[in-house]
DNA sequence: ATGAAAGCGCTAACAC
DNA sequence: GTGTTAGCGCTTTCAT
């Protein structure tokens, strides 16, 4: 391994001046600087981030973790950050807590205060008091994403809002009888989402005197197969068949969509469906939905990170609430003259 | 940040104790054993990854590098790896190429050298053979999976094999009209896998002396999408419809279940369709496939590793093959009598 | 079984 | 602008 050694006798200076030239702190002359640099390149010499890190007491790297990996959401986001952290020059090291229990404490007690991260990206994580206590011990810089955490700087979509936007476009399409499928509270994840989303619904319904029907709800596990059978249920009921169904995630309405055809029911023509989200296959099962940017909501995590991390190097966009769109495909339509009679 | 020092002064012994003590290195009596372990907890000591790191010339890290992340096959490898490496007491930093070419480059230049880790896991890679000459310098353990990469111990199924079980399993059933729906080339992952899976169909059925027909095979780009438009293109072929359609991933495989319906063709009744992987909506879709385990395939990466960082430690399954296996659900079904001439 | 001390490879004062 | 040098926090000989 070729250490910083090497290059100084090469370019025929200290290692002080080495470390200089290729860190950019400090004044090095232009000249030494790009001989450095040649001797560096010639040598193959990359810093050791171990070395370098004890010297400096920051790793260059951040810890990102997350309650799932196999979701679009989930990978979206770290595939967000990881992107933006590369062009920081910082390496992600990826925690997944979907193991369960045990994994998930020794991530706590031991990975994360390894002092091998600089900061931390919590995603969608509910945690322990005890687990927050640890993090805050680390005394490092932590942003959320998506569950606020108490004491944390979260970036958050407003799920309020943003289900509040759905309801409102099924609405005004002329539906009067609207279906929700939200999550059941035992997915390991912020359990604040579904119930947000819920409010949201509500609220449209209420704003405009549209009483809230218990029987129109139904829970599911955010997954297809959970939206499906959700779905199944709603559809299939005998007297009151919903002539919109909103889902609070774009799998579940897909689920929903599938639901539908194989119950002989058109969509939008004999029900409407929306989700949320934006997944990757929305737009190839036409569906509506109000997207969120798991990409760029990974992104600005780490922009709000180097901010902290180097004072007023960066003049990144801080407090920029996270941004919503509705995007109506061909799933929402008005409802059929006189549907729900058939 | 309390180091090895305070866990030493509490514990009434030298650092060399402590360092003894918690790493299991060495030997230490057992009553000093537990009193460090015991100082140790109290001030919730945990050990520099960077001091430590230098001092022995191994970070208890390794890079995992992919093609990408939002794709089920991937995650899943990686929370496969994740798993094990936890519970080695190693960390896992991941590098996603799916940026592009600069991204790609910088991993290849700046990170992997860093000194960073001490091995990697390269998924699904083809790489250049500067960016291989990149990794061998590093002089550290290197396994693939799924790409075979010259020089380098590499895990993977064996293609050919699970192709032509795939085929097998539409021949038995009486197919004789068997289209097939392989990788465009366009995909920046090893491109051996979809040549093989074409290799193992067609020699499934040359083995029968069913000529290849070109007619019968369409590309697309392994996602549901891809799937749908080329199953398509041969479902709607007006002059010779297969009977069956062999995709060489269930997402593309999903893709064709779903065009199949849009055409009104009846899954398995007019066509029956077939593909590898077993994705987690496989079983939604009633999806016959041929099974292969990512998650286990992170694992076993992960113990080649520890049995090469920690020669003779390890009993770890070494050169077993990786496990495929046939699963029949719904999608598949004796073609119906006189089905090509409806 | 334990302690003293010499580094691991780099950075950051501090001199010049 | 550049060199000298003292650590960063741990591990690991080498003694004892």
């Amino acid at each position: 391994m070729t250490g910083i050694n090497e290059v100084a006798v090469l370019a025929g200076v200290s290692t002080a001046t080495v470390s200089r030239a290729l860190s950019g702190n400090g004044h090095v002359s232009l000249a030494t600087q790009s001989r450095v640099k040649a001797a560096a390149l010639e040598l193959g010499y990359v810093v050791s981030s171990n070395a370098s890190g004890l010297a400096t007491g920051r790793t260059k790297n951040v810890g990102v973790v997350i309650p799932f990996l196999t979701r679009w959401y989930y990978s979206s986001v770290i595939e967000g950050a990881e992107q933006a952290l590369l062009s920081h020059g910082y390496d992600l090291t990826l925690y997944n807590l979907s193991g369960g229990g045990d994994e998930r404490r020794s991530v706590f007690e031991h990975f994360l205060l390894r002092k091998r991260v600089d900061a931390v990206i919590a995603i969608s994580l509910e945690l322990t008091a005890s687990e927050l206590a640890s993090l805050f011990e680390m005394n490092k810089p932590i942003v959320g994403i998506g569950g606020p955490l108490p004491g944390v700087r979260t970036l958050s979509i407003d799920d309020v809002k943003v289900a509040r936007l759905a309801t409102e476009h099924l609405l005004s399409l002329g539906h009067t009888s609207i279906a929700h499928i939200g999550g059941d509270t035992s997915v390991e994840l912020d359990f604040h989402l579904p119930t947000n989303r819920r409010v949201g619904y509500e609220a449209a319904l209420e704003a405009v005197g549209i009483p809230i029907d218990p029987e129109l709800f139904a829970a599911a596990d955010f997954s297809v197969p959970g939206g499906y059978r959700a779905a199944k249920q709603l559809l299939g009921n005998p007297r009151k068949r919903p002539t919109a169904v909103f889902a609070a995630s774009d799998e579940m309405a897909i689920g929903t969509i599938l639901a539908a055809r194989d119950l002989g029911l058109a969509v939008p023509g004999d029900v409407s469906v929306m989700g949320i989200d934006d997944h990757e296959l929305a737009g190839f099962f036409g569906l509506s939905t109000v997207a969120q940017f798991p990409a760029a909501q990974g992104r600005m995590a780490v922009e709000l990170l180097m901010e902290e991390l180097h004072p007023g190097r960066h003049v990144a966009a801080a407090n920029t609430p996270l941004h919503f769109e509705l995007i109506v495909r061909s799933s929402t339509a008005r409802p059929r003259y006189s549907a729900s009679e058939r």
